[in-house]
DNA sequence: CACTCCCATGAAAACGTTGCCATAACCCGG
DNA sequence: CCGGGTTATGGCAACGTTTTCATGGGAGTG
């Protein structure tokens, strides 16, 4: 209707008080009268009125804003993750902006071309992998920085302990009584992500703890590696009877090899994810869950509590794991009975 | 380093040129000699300054930003859509808002608690299948809106043909030799969303058009849902040989139910979803592509376009969508030599 | 009843940028 | 050599808030 929207004056002169009182009703603070209160409440409403965050942040120097920057928004992990930290970032009443850099992040200075400073209060990375050096570069911007997946000491991370949680899958798969057990990794031509080296590691210690050297074949990521992993594995004179996947998706792509090789999972090969993907339910595939919601919401919050001060921007946050028991690991053949 | 963010006062006095000429290069603009511009652009740099879009929107009316808002974040579907929509708006040099509503939206009034009103260039809404009155509320914030999923007459849409994906998803069981083709829906107790209904309808009409009577089956959305439904599917005297489901997901679970009772598919029973979900290229499910991404994409530069005035407000946009062949689908067991 | 103190309210100066207008310098043709 | 037009640059007022400070009136105290 109105071809300009309402401003702060307009609300005054409806509620026939000054702009001051309007400012602080409408930021709750103290010192105006309860009858005066309702009146420019009322007549805010009327107007369907908000504040502009653009002004208001100019003189106070807050945005009401945060950034979230992640590699990319598609895969399954960063909804969750952004659903927990919009969860957070909305207690506190701060918008989510969002930024996907993709392949952006390859290009020199690409910390520059996000419009961060005096634009957004704080910053969460999300699986970002930094760098100390482009850390040192966002320190540049001035503001708070929240690091997700990634642990950087004397930063403000919250993460997982990857290498924990495939020495634990990796053991779960030795107790069933497995020896022939390999891992499939994923890596890129340009990037072999810290989470991935650690995950690799994690099996390869707990392979070694249990005397046995580790087997892995390591193709690029999503399920057509996974596949293509898995049949190189099948290929082998002595196949493996237990197989271990860097994260779900990769599972499912070796599951799919298995099936259409004929090889009945868990009876012929037990096969284990991570990251307890939606999928990963409907397949019944054993995997280790890391809560991506949880992170973000413990990450959202994190940037809130430093934000107002409650939290120094040094805490480092370790979110659990947790193994999840479904139907696709089983004590190899041989030892069938002894286990189930 | 700095404790203040430099501002373009800085930068001016370190090109020793005044105030509107830093901001004509930063801009852009014309009418600056090649040999300050880039003085300015280098003493920019050097301070690693970037132009506070909070003051500039205070005075140009535009925020250079674009609000997105979403029911939820962690469905597959609007990582996917938010990539594309991000995609189309940086290059735009527009920054990404996004608000998930989730619970909110039952709330009456939902649409004033968000900061839009001269927050915000433009609203993006995906999947929130807003009635007319939510609408019309949006529309007093007074920016340009674009509905993602969603068709309302003389608004900006952009969104596929539900019925017709699936009707043609029915065509492609029936033409297979099915008659008994049953249907598994989506509703929760407070929610019915119009793409639920309008492919129930397809579904409905391409019986009808085939002489069949439809046999559907609501549930609760998500795997369990599709998993109880095909229980009772299965538990009926005459079993359907074919089975829809309204989305991936929901025939995952039903693919589930199906797996553990031992039916096999697609020997049995063919199976069919709607979507693409990544998981059903590992489950070889046949489904409906509705390319999230290029929606995404489209709406985002729709938003962009109409900001710019190259776009009329009102464009209505329909996605194609595309029957991707698996091998979940197959014809009825007496006839399969001949389909094959 | 007078004086003090406090509380509610209003006025005005910022915040960092853009847009408009003025000005100075320059180039060209007559 | 002069006048008119063009071009590069600077100055200044806005934009919509918050914040600080000033002011007035009412309650409480002696």
């Amino acid at each position: 209707m109105s071809s300009q929207p309402a401003s702060m004056r307009d609300v005054a002169d409806r509620a026939g008080v000054s702009l001051s009182t309007v400012s602080r009703v409408l930021r709750g603070a103290p010192g105006v009268a309860p009858e005066v209160r309702h009146r420019v409440q009322r007549a805010a409403d009327e107007l369907s009125y908000v504040v502009s965050r653009n002004a208001s942040g100019l003189v106070t120097g807050r945005t009401g804003r945060v950034a979230v920057v992640v590699p990319f928004l598609q895969p399954w992990y960063f909804g969750v993750a952004l659903a927990g930290i919009s969860d957070a970032l909305r207690e506190a009443d701060l918008d989510m902006l969002v930024y996907q850099v993709g392949e952006t992040r390859a290009r020199q200075g690409w910390t520059r071309s996000l419009p961060l400073r005096r634009n957004t209060d704080a910053v969460v990375t999300v699986s970002m992998d930094l760098s100390e050096e482009e850390c040192r570069r966002l320190d540049d911007v001035g503001v708070p920085m929240v690091l997700v997946g990634q642990c950087v000491p004397r930063r403000a991370s919250v993460y997982i302990d990857d290498r924990a949680g495939a020495a634990g899958a990796t053991r779960h798969l030795l107790n069933l009584g497995h020896t022939r057990v390999a891992y499939i990794g994923s890596r890129t031509e340009e990037w072999f992500s810290t989470s991935s080296r650690h995950r690799l590691e994690g099996y390869g210690a707990a392979m070694a703890d249990a005397g046995l050297s580790p087997w892995s074949v390591v193709r690029s990521p999503g399920h057509e590696g996974g596949g293509l992993a898995m049949g190189e594995l099948l290929s082998d004179h002595d196949p493996p009877t237990a197989v271990l996947a860097e994260f779900d998706s990769i599972a499912l792509g070796a599951y799919r090899t298995l099936r259409r090789s004929g090889v009945r999972v868990p009876d012929s090969v037990s096969l284990m994810g991570f990251d307890n993907h939606e999928a990963a339910s409907v397949l019944d595939l054993t995997t280790v869950d890391q809560a991506p919601y949880d992170t973000g919401l413990a990450a959202g919050r994190l940037t809130v509590d430093i934000l107002t001060g409650t939290a120094r921007d040094d805490v480092q946050l370790e979110m659990p794991t947790q193994l999840i028991l479904r139907q696709s690991t089983a004590a190899p053949r041989g030892t069938r009975g002894l286990s189930w």
